[in-house]
DNA sequence: GCCGTTTTCGGCCCGACTGTTTTCAGTCG
């Protein structure tokens, strides 16, 4: 069992006492147990093995027996008994906005429910509203989240589905009958939210069977909803679909293509094949039966790889991320498409916590695990005082950790730790902390955590205001769209990337894993209009940094190139940006 | 259940919002 796995199961069994009204402390242990195996650097079967998990913050006697447990059998007493206490469905509803372990207790205690499906059903029939401190609008509001919740299915966020999708290609590389191997479908376009994983491999044909066995009975597979020789279904054990096929090699491109789409530029693709005399489909090129009168059908000429494919149809190479018929035909057909940013080009990123607000590892430990990844700065930012739930930062607090971060700057040269801040932006537009404070950071991510229910007017003037302050260098998870279970609040985000073009501001795009934050067309509005964007991760631990990668995405899609993002410059050239947004 | 002593018990993050109340409990971030 690894590290995500058990962070999973101290979270639900935290829950689980959530539900049996236990003391509410017990559960907060059992939470944070989670938080603080989820931040542990290493694995947690050498921490086991070395007995060294109980000189780990918040695991204590009982919670240390249990993950030695779970590490060494796969399962646990405790855990067994939490589960058979509270059925299943239960569990359930706590996904619903606004129900928490009080309410469903109630539902499961006083009415006997135990779904989502009876629970729309006691809601619908006004049953709800029987119970004391219940009323219409409770009941309309279960019903909008259970709606809500539906609608969102079981898609998984960009940065999980991905890391779940490279874990079993890597498994697959090793047998030797793989030729080529990728990551196709809205997963390869690097869609936000995605609702399975394509992958797709070439092999001879004998070696079908052998590799197919590998993938379905992979350790991830919780079960084969599908097997046969050229395609297997499976569901990983985080509940992600996984597809798997397997072609020829020399049919390999076409269907790269075909199952990478979208649909709406396979159809464009097909149709400007057939203008050309030829059929397009996930095999090959083949000549029409009756091509366009009149017209000698060209040569279908030799695809080796996607590039070909493309070329064949007089285009450039249109990256994944740009495949919805949404203008790259008419871009690579004139050689217009710009030369996308990668992530390869990210030197550091600006919006990460650590255990001085609510983040799960020390400065030290982020700006480490940063420097693994190649990068050679990382900023951390921190709440601001008014977040208390997140431990935001007293003024003392602040001076305490500059003080930190200079003495790590002082020790490692090589790295820079960039000292930053997220400052609420308050309700009447001013911002959490006084300008002589803000004024001690190299920057200021602005961002609103309170208040949501705002008019747009009034919410876009306040973060106006917010963001117009001297001191204030960038504005975070810029969309509003704070949890994917809930509606973005109100703001007219083409007026504040105005405002932030006036006055010289920095635009983040905000990849929490939880978060769906500036979607491309806003990124490409603020590219046309000149302003700065900055891929952060809002990184809550060093596992966090990876979900750079999800904002990447959004830059691509949004058409930027390597000098439209902050982040892939040097420490010398975020920091002369960073002085010149205190200007206005 | 965990932590850290003022060292084996007592405290553990808090302000705003919502829907229901008429003084507050539950939820969220």
């Amino acid at each position: 069992m690894n590290k995500k796995e058990i962070s999973d199961i101290l979270e639900e069994m935290g829950t689980l006492l959530d539900l049996q009204g236990a003391n509410p402390f017990k559960s907060r242990a059992f939470h944070n147990a989670s938080r603080a195996i989820e931040g542990l650097g290493g694995d947690i079967g050498d921490a086991v093995a070395e007995g060294t998990l109980r000189q780990v913050k918040g695991i204590g006697e009982s919670i240390a027996k249990i993950i030695t447990e779970l590490v060494n059998t796969g399962t646990s007493p405790e855990y067994e008994e939490l589960r058979k206490s509270v059925p299943e469905g239960v569990l359930q509803m706590l996904k619903i906005q606004g129900l928490g372990p009080k309410k469903v207790k109630l539902f499961y205690e006083k009415l006997r429910i135990v779904s989502l499906d009876e629970l729309e059903a006691a809601a619908r029939a006004g049953r709800l509203a029987s119970l004391e401190g219940f009323g219409a609008k409770t009941e309309e509001n279960i019903l909008k989240g259970i709606q809500a919740f539906r609608s969102r299915g079981d898609k998984s966020l960009y940065p999980a589905a991905e890391k779940a999708a490279e874990v079993l290609l890597t498994a697959l590389r090793k047998d030797k009958g793989v030729i080529r191997s990728e990551i196709a479908g809205s997963l390869r376009r690097h869609k936000e939210v995605v609702g399975d994983v394509d992958l797709l491999l070439s092999a001879k044909d004998r070696d079908r069977t052998r590799i197919m066995e590998l993938f379905t009975t992979h350790p991830d597979v919780q079960s084969v909803t599908g097997s046969g020789e050229t395609k297997s279904s499976v569901v990983l054990k985080q509940g992600i679909h996984c597809d798997l096929r397997i072609v020829k090699d020399e049919e390999f491109p076409f269907a790269l293509n075909y199952f990478t789409g979208s649909k709406e530029h396979n159809v464009e693709m097909r149709s400007r094949a057939r203008r050309r005399g030829w059929s397009l489909n996930e095999y090959a090129f083949s000549r029409l039966e009756d091509s366009p009168a009149g017209r000698a059908t060209p040569k279908i000429p030799a695809v080796k790889n996607e590039e070909d494919i493309y070329k064949a149809l007089g285009l450039s190479y249109v990256p994944p991320e740009l495949r919805e018929n949404n203008g790259e035909f008419e871009a690579a057909e004139t050689g217009q498409l710009p030369v996308l940013v990668t992530e390869k080009d990210i030197k550091g990123t600006f919006h990460c916590h650590s255990t001085y607000s609510d983040g799960v590892n020390t400065v030290a430990q982020m700006a480490d695990a940063a420097r693994k990844m190649g990068w050679i700065y990382l900023g951390i930012a921190d709440h601001s005082k008014v977040a208390a739930y997140a431990g935001g930062l007293s003024v003392d607090k602040v001076k305490e950790q500059i003080k930190e971060i200079d003495a790590l700057n002082e020790r490692n040269p090589d790295f820079r730790i960039l000292k930053g801040t997220e400052c609420d932006i308050l309700p009447d537009g001013t911002l959490d902390y006084p300008d002589k404070v803000l004024a001690l950071f190299d920057y200021v991510v602005v961002s609103i955590h309170s208040s949501f229910a705002m008019t747009e007017e009034a919410m876009t003037r306040r973060i106006i205001k917010g963001l117009k302050n001297k001191y204030a260098t960038m504005l975070g998870h810029p969309t509003g769209r704070l949890l994917l279970a809930r509606e973005p609040y109100p703001v007219n985000m083409e007026r504040v990337i105005d405002a932030a073009a006036d006055h010289g501001k920095v635009i983040e795009i905000n990849a929490h894993p939880m978060r769906l934050d500036l979607d491309w067309r806003l990124c490409r509005y603020a590219r046309n209009k000149g302003v700065h964007i900055a891929v952060n991760p809002d990184a809550h631990s060093i596992d966090g940094l990876h979900d750079v990668t999800y904002g990447v995405g959004i830059a691509r899609k949004g058409w930027l190139r390597k000098a439209d993002v902050v982040n892939t410059g040097s420490v010398d050239e975020v920091l002369a940006l960073f002085a010149s947004t205190r200007r206005s």
